[in-house]
DNA sequence: AATTTAATGTACGAACTAGTACGTTCACAA
DNA sequence: TTGTGAACGTACTAGTTCGTACATTAAATT
């Protein structure tokens, strides 16, 4: 009479399996990327076979989307957490972009994984169906602090939500994505723990300072 | 008596044969990816063999790095083009983003190599030798400007050169790596030539207005 | 308990891919 | 003009990698 589900010692379990699965795989297609990463790699470091990569998604591309479904719906309710409303502009805004900032530097797999999707032109991206919610989340705040901001007279007037949330990715996403190189020609690493309030401040001061210039 | 090397119709040809590998292999690179990139496909869009790309190179992995190589030399030199002593700081940097800007857009397989090489930890970078001369040039221009500029009091104090190219950057870079999952999501290509003037204004409005606040 | 269906494991194959053995042709020097 | 080495082409191999045929076991259902 237990719920099948909630038994946690069951043998076989389709849920368990699957994302079992969907974390060694991320992990994998981050780690060698698309075409590096190996299906029978993955499989090894499961607890179950190849077979049940097949079983269940079908192929190596679907499961590479399934990972991209994932890691992209992780971050969709991201923003909302920012108290937009109530907060000075300001700093509202400097709110927003260190939630970006430390939600960046948490999941380095998903940066990479985005990388790794543009090296492929976001071919499985776009045949994803997740797309549709991804772009509102980003944006929303955004948009009623830049409001707010110029409705108040303290931000200038030609900024499109879009180009914030542009420089705020980008210093990101940089961050993370290009600290190899970054520290191979400048032997400095973008992460290094004894810099991250630095880098937090300056992209706050950088979006402020930019948009009440 | 003519000079050898100066034939256009030679059928054998040491540098030639070289530098057409190495064109092929930079887009084929550039566009798979390392792990993705085929040498037999190289080698079919050569004029020449897959023997010959063993022959010169000796394998895809020193293929790649000597494709690296190449790519990275192209724009050691390139920010000494703006005169930094006689300009305005703020004109001086202004131009030095905007050189940055223009660079990374006129050479997308770069930004892909540089992509791709850090998905694989720089560690291909780390082996080569031309890894010394390229922290130089990119920071000489911009540490004479911030010097000027701080002395002339016009520029904040606390700004470290490497950041200001970090910031530089992470935004012409973020316009092209990210190029694709960004146009999947928000619709917006940032690559538009319509748009191209109000990122390249908004750049120096950046960097500017982070220095000067 | 019997039967059906979902979940899982093993072993294998077909296609691909980096790299090479071997043979050939051209340029240049003596 | 002839010998020699550099430059080049063809055909192949060994190993890898995605995917699957087939067998099996556990759970659900009747």
């Amino acid at each position: 009479m237990a719920a099948p589900s909630s038994e946690a010692e069951r043998q076989r379990d389709k849920d368990r399996t699957r994302a079992d699965i969907l974390a060694v795989a991320t992990r994998e297609f981050a780690d060698k990327g698309y075409t590096g990463a190996r299906v029978d790699e993955i499989a090894a470091r499961t607890s179950t076979t190849k077979r049940m990569i097949y079983y269940y998604f079908g192929g190596k591309e679907q499961l590479y989307i399934a990972v991209l479904e994932q890691a992209y719906s992780a971050i969709r309710t991201l923003e909302r957490q920012v108290d937009v409303e109530h907060l000075e502009p300001e700093e509202a805004l400097r709110q927003l972009a260190a939630l970006t900032f430390d939600h960046h530097e948490a999941n380095p797999d998903f940066i990479r994984l985005v990388s790794i999707e543009n090296i492929h032109h976001a071919e499985h991206l776009a045949q994803s169906e997740i797309l549709a919610g991804l772009a509102d989340p980003a944006l929303g705040g955004l948009t009623v602090v830049l409001q707010r901001g110029r409705a108040a007279g303290r931000f200038r007037e030609d900024v499109d939500p879009l180009d914030v949330h542009m420089i705020i990715s980008s210093f990101c996403v940089f961050r993370l994505a290009n600290r190899h190189t970054f520290q191979a020609i400048f032997g400095r690493d973008m992460l290094d723990p004894a810099r991250r309030e630095h880098y937090r401040t300056m992209l706050g001061d950088l979006v402020i300072d930019y948009l009440t210039a």
